[in-house]
DNA sequence: CGCATCCTTGAGGGCCATCAAAATGCGTGG
DNA sequence: CCACGCATTTTGATGGCCCTCAAGGATGCG
């Protein structure tokens, strides 16, 4: 929560894959995602802004707050992935036109709306910004995976506490998290959406990780007092997150990488 | 396993999105991904062809048998999707740069090398091709998407009887399945890497499924009467594999949706 | 102070992991 | 044809994680 508070020139998408490939992005580049941003819209805690199946004209910027992706059948709503301020949670819809999940918010939520249309602009001629645009919906396909992984192999406590490793980082990539937690609208039952699990269970969960001095999770704040031992205990690598990540694409027929 | 069999013009690259999006590639869209192919390699079962950490030059199109997408960690491999012929399983690696993954081969299996030379030349001047195959690696996380639910709420002889859908009908997409089932090498300790149990576990599921009359896996042969009452069984849902989709992007600078 | 939402605790039972061992199938060589 | 080794599949017994049903406490708001 340092750099660029004071006359942000970005105010809208500055957050758009900070601590990752921000960087790779020219100043104009950042221009004209800035001013791809048609309208700026706020929501109430619980709203679904999409559902599955819509087909909607634009795609959303997350700017403030907290949101989850889900999938409902017959047994209720289940998360697939938790996203923060800077998330460009719904490009997926652009590139595949019908979703095939929702978009819900958690806490009240500002985002910023994208029109297709010129999103179909930038595919046509900018090929580096359309690139980078690529490269964060594939961010996302890699927490998925990380997710797999994790609900295939850990139980409930140290699921839990791999997913607020992976918050904290996430967080701390665009400067919301503080050095031994971070704030979150997200309740217990939104955690056991995510793991897999009860809400009942997860209340045990998380007394067993408060017992064990690994983390506490109330009152919309989680804090923790060793964020090492916390994340050998949820063996969590932040690797997938690509944070810090060094890489580049080539630009202007120019070939690099 | 019908149609073009005597004189598949696309011998190397007909099966990618094949019953997907593959009407929406030009002629000319077909023929230049044929020719991107610069390799065609074979490979033995059990092979890594790609690491995690790894920074090939090159992305992968499987041609011919079926691949694991795995995370490795303290406690094994885990396996995050299933690949069959078709799939260019490796162009995350193009867009992310650096893998946070394993490519393992189940079976013999034949791929296609594309060199990431070539890609980038098709991501700045071939807008349309460049969004089909962004479009390929979204159905990857959508698939990633459906694992998560799957893991999130089924018990073990469901997720099982959910991968044998999906399996089926990629292969059936694709040309390779049977109306009542399909061959494939993967054996009960890959299934089990891929629902999250233990092979132990995965044998009196399958003794289950068996013993209900959903269906059998046996010889390198999945098998099963009544598809449909296999599907609700397993609340198995085809639409996030976007079969026969009907949807369309814009061409040279044609507004479309 | 009433109500809704969220969190917490208890008891009983089913799914699945773990450890252990035996059976089956298959390719190789005698 | 049989012997053998290896990978794979199968079965049994025990215990722990987690679900379900149920009820009670905390918190915030009008």
């Amino acid at each position: 929560m340092s750099r660029d508070d004071h006359e942000n020139p970005f105010p809208l998408t500055g957050r758009f894959l900070a601590g990752r490939l921000r960087d790779e992005m020219s100043h104009e580049e950042k221009l004209v995602f800035e001013e791809m941003i048609d309208e700026v819209v706020t929501f109430k805690t619980d709203h679904r802004l999409i559902a599955a199946g819509d087909m909607p004209g634009h795609s959303t910027l997350l700017m403030e707050g907290f949101m989850l992706r889900t999938i409902e059948d017959a047994k209720g709503r289940h998360a697939v992935s938790c996203h923060v301020a800077g998330d460009f949670v719904d490009l997926h819809c652009f590139a595949l036109k019908k979703l095939d999940h929702n978009i819900d918010c958690v806490g009240p939520v500002k985002v910023g709306l994208v029109p297709h249309a010129r999103l179909n602009e930038v595919m046509e001629t900018r090929p580096h910004l359309a690139r980078i645009f690529w490269y964060s919906t594939l961010l996302d396909a890699a927490m998925h995976r990380e997710w797999i992984k994790k609900l295939e192999h850990l139980l409930a406590p140290q699921r839990i506490a791999h997913i607020v490793c992976e918050i904290w980082h996430r967080l701390d990539m665009v400067g919301l998290a503080f050095n031994d937690g971070f704030e979150t609208p997200l309740r217990q039952a939104d955690l056991a959406e995510m793991i897999g699990a009860t809400p009942v269970h997860t209340n045990r969960a998380l007394n067993q990780l408060r017992e064990n001095d690994m983390l506490t999770f109330a009152h919309g704040q989680v804090e923790f007092a060793d964020r090492a031992a916390l994340e050998k205990y949820a063996s969590f690598d932040v690797g997938y997150l690509y944070k810090d990540s060094q890489i580049s694409f080539p630009r202007d027929g120019k070939s690099g990488g």
